[in-house]
RNA sequence: CGGGGAGUGGCGCAGUCCGGUAGCGCAUCUGCUUUGGGAGCAGAGGGUCGCAGGUUCGAAUCCUGUCUCCCCGACCA
């Protein structure tokens, strides 16, 4: 191809774009290996699950890959995230994972940070790191790219691997040493517009949970000297949570849809059982205190100008003087939300997925691959669902039908339509809700009325 | 980093104390029979026992060193 010249391209159909939304996937082709056996190494069940329902394999102590299914998942928490970042006004870019360690110098947390950071050298002799967050390099990209008072306020994101050298690392990808994660970071003029910041991530995380069908509950995290009451995390409620929750039955009251949600969830006592413990006293009357675990998913924090004044980014204002920005940072722990899910809903038989996040909508199930008529109406099935914009895993394997029914429990899809000898005759499949154990005899017909939109 | 435990076919484990040339279940492959909730029978393949030294006629087993992984604690999204 002779570059300095474009050409157009040749219209043609080989060129076309496939407009399938969800391509269906067959169970064949995919890589989706299962165990039937739960591995030694694995205590949480949420580990556990997601090693025998093929979503990660390990590949060294808080490492992990992540398989096609699993990725899945962590695609579309990452969607959901990114909506409800937008929706908010944080503008999405991309920062690297290995940063230099000048960066950390001037903000003095090279030496600060201790082990935990995992520090590189290249082959000058130069001095990187992986990093664990980004703050010092968001602050100088704002720094080097702003030029007027004018252009503020903002709030950039990004989706990026991490990487904390865990002293211990544990509990599969929720204690990983790598980890996906979205951080956001606002810079605001005055105090006023750095509260309002504030409150509009306060505001994305209640939606980001919610439309992941999560109960997440917002916690007062302690805050150092800057912060103020401006920190909270968020947890995810399940039994099995590593953290001991207190808070004001109240909350299970609020609705989330409701604009002043965010303000009287800011108002009701929720603590973590050691700032609890250490609270002078609790304004909780004890029948109202509820208790409960949770694993915290996300961090919000307001640390005014510590980044902005250690790497000089400062501003002249519209009177002359001169303005230092004010920050916060927003972290979600996207790959441990995939661990925290599961733990928030499993049964005996494997994952329960929140529909929001499921890997795919449907597993279709045709027990009777060899016979042309029960994989013809699979087919049939299968391309009524993807063409209604549903994503379809397609178990057209020759196994015995007990194998592939345990597989989908275990892999917690949240629907499973049969395609067997017994209803194709008179033109139905079975339906099951994997949360209920709810089936239903349904015409194809029915199907798709059912879950086809 | 302190304390504890474990490395033996893909997974789960036995064998280690009392050295004798590696075994069980599941999985895999072949055949037959089965076929709507992890089938039955018959046969087959697959392991330098984490690694490196040492002791011994002989080491999965004893000794020394080393690496890795897991659990409890302090730390953390």
């Amino acid at each position: 191809m002779r570059r300095g010249r474009s050409r157009p391209v040749a219209a043609g159909p080989q060129l076309r774009y496939p407009p399938a939304a969800f391509p269906p996937m067959r169970l064949s082709r995919y890589f989706l290996p299962l165990l039937k056996e739960t591995p030694a190494t694995a205590e949480i069940v949420s580990h556990q699950l997601m090693l025998r329902a093929g979503l990660v394999r390990q590949v060294a102590a808080g490492i992990y890959a992540w398989l096609p299914l699993g990725l899945k998942v962590l695609q579309r928490i990452t969607d959901i995230v990114r909506r409800e970042q937008e929706r908010a006004g944080a503008v999405e870019m991309l920062m690297p994972t290995i940063q230099p360690a000048e960066l950390w110098r001037e903000s003095g947390r090279y030496d600060a940070y201790g082990p935990e950071m995992l520090r590189l050298t290249d082959r000058r002799g130069r001095e990187l790191l992986y990093g664990p967050t980004n703050e010092e390099m968001v602050t100088a990209i704002v720094r080097d790219g702003i030029r007027s008072y004018r252009e503020l306020p903002l709030t950039l994101f990004h989706v990026q691997w991490k990487f904390r050298d865990e002293i211990r690392p544990r509990f599969g990808v929720m204690r990983g040493r790598e980890f996906l994660m979205k951080d956001a970071y606002s810079f605001d003029l005055d105090e006023a517009g750095a509260r309002a910041s504030y409150e509009a991530q306060f505001l994305a995380y209640l939606r980001t949970f919610a439309a992941m069908g999560l109960r997440a509950l917002p916690v007062r995290a302690p805050t150092g000297p800057i912060g103020g009451e401006l920190s909270h995390e968020f947890h995810i409620l399940a039994d099995t949570g590593e953290s001991e929750l207190f808070y004001d039955a109240a909350i299970d009251e609020v609705d989330l849809a409701d604009p002043d949600a965010p303000q009287r969830l800011r108002g009701l006592y929720a603590m973590e059982a050691e700032e609890h413990a250490r609270a002078a006293r609790c304004p909780v009357p004890a029948e109202r205190l509820a208790r409960r675990r949770g694993i915290e998913v996300g961090h919000i924090f307001f640390f005014g100008t510590k980044y902005s004044a250690a790497l000089g980014l400062a501003l002249p204002g519209p009177d002359g003087r001169t303005i230092t920005p004010l920050c916060g940072s927003y972290g979600i722990g996207l790959s441990r939300l995939v661990g925290a899910i599961i733990e928030a809903s499993h049964d005996s038989a494997g994952i329960v997925w929140p529909d929001a996040v499921a890997p795919f909508d449907v597993g279709l199930v045709n027990l009777r691959p060899d016979d042309p008529v029960c994989t013809a109406l699979a087919d049939e099935v299968e391309r009524r669902l993807t063409a209604a914009g549903r994503s379809v895993l397609h178990d057209d394997r020759d196994l015995r039908a007990g194998e592939k029914f345990a597989s989908m429990d275990l892999i917690g899809l949240p629907w499973m339509v049969t395609v067997g000898p017994k209803g194709v005759a008179a033109g139905v499949v079975e339906l099951k809700r994997r949360a209920t154990g709810e089936r239903h005899e349904l015409s194809v017909e029915s199907l798709l009325a059912r879950i086809g939109a």
